[in-house]
Formats: C-alpha cells, sequence, structure tokens
DNA sequence: ATAAAAATAGGAATTATTCCTATTTTAAGG
DNA sequence: CCTTAAAATAGGAATAATTCCTATTTTTAT
C-alpha cells in the first residue's frame, strides 16, 4: 500500500497528543485544531490504513464509538471490553507458547504481533454484575 | 443484574438462527421477522446485557458496524480483526499460563473465560497487504 | 394484592461512518 | 525535469448505526 500524505502523519499526530484512546470525532477535531486540510473522510480512510500498518489498534468497547491507540511494540495490549482500558504487557515464555498453540489449533500462521487480548478490568467487573 | 424478558431470548434466539456474526440490524431484522415485538432500543439494550452476561460477544472489525456471536465456553475464540471470522479453540496449558501471566505482568485478576484474541487471519493478511 | 423496580414500544434525535466527484499530490520512468 | 498513471484528498451529502425519551407494561419482592 502506498501510502505517503501529509493527511496521514496529521492523523497519527493527533492521536499521539490525544491520551485516553480517543474515538475518531476526537481525532477529527484535533486534527482541525491543528490546522490540517484533513476531511473527515481522509480521517476514517487513514485510520483504517493505520489499523492495517498496525501503527494504531482500535479499540472496541461494549458501549459507545470505537476508540483508537497508539502500538508500541513490543508491547501487547490487553483491553477491557467495558471501559476501553489498555493494559501493556511484554512479550514473554506465555506469550510465545499461545502463539505456538494457536497454531496448531486453528491452523492460522498467528503472527504473535497481530493479537490483543479483550478483557474485563476488575473495576468493570464489580461495576458491571452490581447492576 | 435482573434481566427476564421474552425479548431478551427472542434477540438471544435470533442470534442462534442467523449463523456468521450478525449485525444488531440484521438482529432486530430476524426478531421482528419472528413476530417478536421488540424495538430497536431493546434490541440494542438487550445485546449490550447478553454481552455483559457473557451470552455473546461482541466482534470489532476493521470496516463495517460491529457482529455478535454466540459463547460456546469451554472454548476461546480468536477473531480476525478484518474479516470477523471466528476461530475456536480450547482451553490447554498456554492459555491457563497466559492467565498467570497477565496476572503477574499487569495485576489484574483476568478471568480467563472473559478473553478473546484479536488476530489477523492469512487471508486478510494476504488480502490487506498486497494493496 | 400492592408497590417499587425493570423493562419495553415506538420512533425521534443524534452520532458515526461511508460515499461521491472533481481536484491535487505522489510515484515512477525516461 | 517532464509526463502520466495511480493514490490520496476536500468538502460535504447521504446513509447507517446507535442512543435517547416518555408513557406504559411487566416483573419482582413482600
Amino acid at each position: 500500500m502506498k501510502n505517503y500524505s501529509k493527511q496521514r502523519e496529521d492523523v497519527l499526530n493527533a492521536i499521539k497528543e490525544l491520551k485516553n484512546h480517543p474515538t475518531a470525532e476526537e481525532i477529527y477535531s484535533k486534527v482541525k485544531e491543528n490546522n490540517s486540510t484533513a476531511s473527515k473522510g481522509t480521517v476514517y480512510r487513514n485510520l483504517k490504513n493505520l489499523v492495517i500498518d498496525k501503527k494504531i489498534i482500535k479499540i472496541s468497547k461494549i458501549e459507545g464509538p470505537d476508540r483508537y491507540d497508539l502500538v508500541n511494540y513490543p508491547h501487547y495490549h490487553a483491553i477491557c471490553a467495558s471501559c476501553g482500558k489498555v493494559f501493556d504487557f511484554i512479550y514473554d515464555f506465555d506469550v510465545a507458547n499461545i502463539g505456538k498453540s494457536l497454531k496448531k489449533q486453528i491452523g492460522e500462521n498467528i503472527d504473535i504481533n497481530d493479537f490483543s487480548l479483550q478483557i474485563l478490568c476488575d473495576k468493570c467487573k464489580n461495576k458491571l454484575q452490581k447492576n
């Protein structure tokens, strides 16, 4: 995928400036705030391409719109499906082994860099089950 | 969470009838087709609650709306972030260990039943990187 | 039987995402 | 440096997805 464009950098920079995994809308606002010419369509297209290029990850939550966050290999992400909080963890014996296990079990050549875990953090577990 | 309602069952049954992880819209259509009185708001609310209750999972893809699928423990899911294909895998030594590793690394009491893996399947990996 | 708590219907309102076309920018070759 | 084809963009309309609102109904607990 050929991909150089000033706007793509603008989108990436906006995500860098915004802490707490922003929504597409928040990224669009920040991009405009920075006087980028990027249109909404451009922001969405570049978000998609940045995910494909593994520069960022897309975070799905139980409620609300999807969010985005920077990727910092060699860290992995355990993402709370409720609040979207991202816990970083590092490559170790267990990460390596689950990669092998997956390959054996599902027959796909899982690239260990591709994976992230969806979890439920302690805080949300308590909150959700209280209702 | 108190939760008995005919409509919640209707939503769950619709997902059972629909193969290939349907969208909320597809579930709503099926529910109406089955002559349930459930409104759109009711479908969305129940989808959320069914996720919280771990009866179903929510599947986020690089493109398009979120999708839903039944949970069949003790299977785990590795979900392709692009096409949404779900690969089932079973509890084994490696799954157990990554649970422990996470607990050690991020200090959360990860319930091994909560987790699913986001991956990129071989097919999509090829397709996405060709462009 | 009764009261309080939950859930629903119906659809309006809002938000998120995709799509369209003309124009501009980038990449590649000579 | 020209030229051309391929990619990417702007601007915003169109569409799709999701949330929200209020009166009413159903469920739960006593």
